[in-house]
DNA sequence: TCAATAGTGTCTCTAAGACACTATGTA
DNA sequence: TACATAGTGTCTTAGAGACACTATTGA
């Protein structure tokens, strides 16, 4: 016997006369901060070219932002989740397919859209940078890839009654071709006896539209953070590539130099040597590796 | 000047102009799993109580979901962040404020509500045992704070064409006077040359309502990441506590035992030690510790 | 031949695992 | 006095940091 309720109502009963209220819902949308890795022109026969960190970014053509660089996205449909509609609006964007994805944060802040009542759940995906260069000529005129440079800015710490505050202000430089942009995000971690809470915001903004400075500089610390100890930028290397290669996409990524023999070590199991190697590279040639797929 | 859209408009007039569209919109909720880890009753005068992790859920008086358990929850207002509604859900629920709130993940799967297309922004709280004692009487009659255990039920790796697939299956049950609750929740990872892709699956369910057991789980695992590299665990502690205390929140949020020793070379840097110990406890008296809030 | 990169060897330092040992208040 | 816990010492192992060294190609 199917429980009843106050209303002597079945399950099936209820639901067959609910009726959505008419209370106010925020519209969903998905927001993609997408990377790849690309390699700048070297003129040097003998120099390796350099890596570079790179997003998608979209020029607004209308208001609110106009002109303004945007994340790709779009709005949540009914009978999708947000890692489908993510995944869609990725194919959109880029052409690309079967990824790596990840849901990044949900921001709601009031007033990050001034139409009207707007989330964003944003995703992060990775690309890898070979199939990016075929793309990103066809692609509407509007969107380009930008050269990412994040680093620290300042930083302080002050004992406040009870806790402590602790504050960073973080430097995002975002260029290509068509523009030059920047923001600075600060990090506030507020500390007491009871609790942590951290709050981002964004303190500067050039030429950025809605809060999406803030949703690349989340994306960058979350890629950091996953380079160190998961096999994540693997997912931004082609077939075949030698560890140098994924060396300087792992000091791209981090924004500092590794050490070569202790790099090495590190990644050893996440790799599977090839019995390939480079050609023409006017040094010694190097070996070529491929993901292990089989990590942990 | 001010730039113009394609129909001449400034940003002021396009925003003042601005009709809010007929598109469905979903409804957002958040969804609160609130972790105490509290001491069940010892007999023996000599030896310590043992440590229990728990969780606040509520029983379901309407459909759907009648009689079921669910996490607290309710609906984001207009005018608040979801973070602002987590905050006032876990004030209403619990009375407790100023406490450790994270954002989880938001689940989105398509009819994980029967009634309607509801989101859930789910958030992760830990709060501290003691204060837990006074509130669990008066609190709603429905409400009720379950001791979790969560482990390993099987595990399995398969080589595809092109990858690997890993699935786990963890047992989640959730015991009190009220109720015993069981689910199993599935983790598969497809490892394929260019992507990894995770997906959760509810496998079984005994009394849990809507996809709370996959939620639960969620946060589980984020706590136990979170544990071993952060001072999160602090947050579950009252001010003053001893290191063993603190060794059997490790444990029981873990899952395993730890070693002493090695321990307390682990955490030395998260707590500062006071000139209290404690008393009357039919052995050697322990130092008393507090929090450093000024780790990292 | 040599510039530039490929790749290895090894010393040090730190942190975790393992385990044995000493210390102490209260029934 | 002895039980149960508090707390320390130290050997081993694993990994990262640091840095020097050898190896190899192609213009």
């Amino acid at each position: 016997m199917e429980p009843l309720d106050r209303d002597g109502l079945t399950e099936r009963e209820f639901l067959e006369r609910y009726q959505v209220g008419d209370y106010e819902r925020p519209s969903v949308a998905v927001d993609m901060v997408i990377f790849a890795v690309t390699e700048s022109d070297e003129n040097n026969y003998r120099k390796l070219p350099e890596k570079e960190l790179r997003i998608l970014l979209i020029q607004r053509g209308g208001h609110p932002f106009l002109d303004q660089w945007a994340l790709p996205g779009g709005f949540v449909r009914p009978n999708e989740t947000t890692e489908q509609a993510a995944a869609r609006e990725l194919k959109e964007e880029t052409g690309v397919d079967n990824v790596y994805l990840e849901q990044l944060y949900t921001f709601s802040d009031i007033g990050r859209d001034p139409r009207t009542w707007v989330m964003s759940c944003s995703y992060l995906a990775l690309i890898i940078g070979d199939l990016l260069q075929v793309q990103a000529g066809d692609d509407a005129a509007n969107a380009a890839w930008f050269k990412v440079s994040y680093r620290l800015l300042k930083e302080y710490k002050e004992r406040m009654d009870g806790g402590y505050v602790h504050k960073s202000q973080q430097e995002l430089r975002l260029s290509s071709d068509h523009a030059e942009l920047k923001a600075i995000v600060e990090w506030t971690v507020t500390v007491t006896e009871t609790s942590t809470k951290t709050t981002y915001a964004i303190v500067s903004n050039e030429g950025l539209a809605f809060d999406h400075a803030k949703i690349i500089a989340f994306a960058i610390e979350r890629l950091r953070g996953k380079v160190n100890d998961t096999d994540i930028a693997l997912h931004l290397m082609p077939k075949l590539f030698t560890l140098t290669d994924l060396q300087q996409v792992y000091e791209v990524i981090l924004g500092k130099e590794l050490l070569k023999a202790a790099f090495r070590r590190k990644v050893a199991n996440l790799v599977i040597e090839t019995d390939h190697y480079t050609e023409n590279a006017g040094h010694r040639p190097s070996r070529l590796y491929r993901r292990n797929m089989e990590v942990l």
